[in-house]
DNA sequence: ACAACATTTAGATGATTATCTAAATATACG
DNA sequence: CGTATATTTAGATAATCATCTAAATGTTGT
């Protein structure tokens, strides 16, 4: 995992708010730009860098694009950031 | 909490790296800058983010700065991270 | 009060970022 | 095949960011 790509990609309200979204649930590009009140061009930004973060996953569906979020990467930002919090309860404690 | 400040705080690798040098303890700004390549004045201003994102509190103590987790506002970092993963498993699954 | 030490503030600089418009690419359908 | 639809790419711009040097502030001990 690259971790410094993910952090990153967290960092912006926009971002966050389409991965939200996608725990709902797979969606078009087109689909997910009628929830943001800015140019596709500006989406398809965001979306490469969740990519590049490993967040999302795409797949062409006919004319539409569809975007889905990468589950096994979440989890494993899930754990990075459990591992950034001191003595860390409900989980493994390990090392 | 201020999410927005929280996660932009979090997508720097140097501020990351101070916060897990301060799950071990408290520390110093000397005895923090000692540990990276840069100057006291840029650590000083990764400081001031970290305090802005409120994960970080910092105390006077004679001529230092002594700089502490704030372990409370970590703990709600979790559960923002966990809420943006699907389906989480190990804590309240609650809406 | 002064000199030494520790840290922050101010101001500047170059790099990165979010956003836009316009053009390009890819797919579907008549 | 050509037109409409969906999305990305290219290129530009303004804002934000990480970093530096130099100066200011606050603290201690003499």
């Amino acid at each position: 995992m690259k971790q410094q790509e993910v952090f990153r990609a967290l960092a912006d309200p926009t971002r966050r708010a389409i991965l939200k979204r996608l725990q709902k649930g797979s969606l078009s590009a087109g689909e997910i730009g009628a929830m943001f009140d800015m140019t596709g061009a500006t989406l398809s930004h965001h979306f490469t860098v969740l990519k590049r973060a490993d967040l999302v996953r795409n797949e062409r569906r006919g004319r539409n694009i569809v975007y889905s979020l990468n589950t096994s990467v979440m989890e494993d930002l899930t754990r990075l950031v459990l591992d950034l919090v001191p003595a860390t309860r409900g989980r493994g404690e390990g090392k």
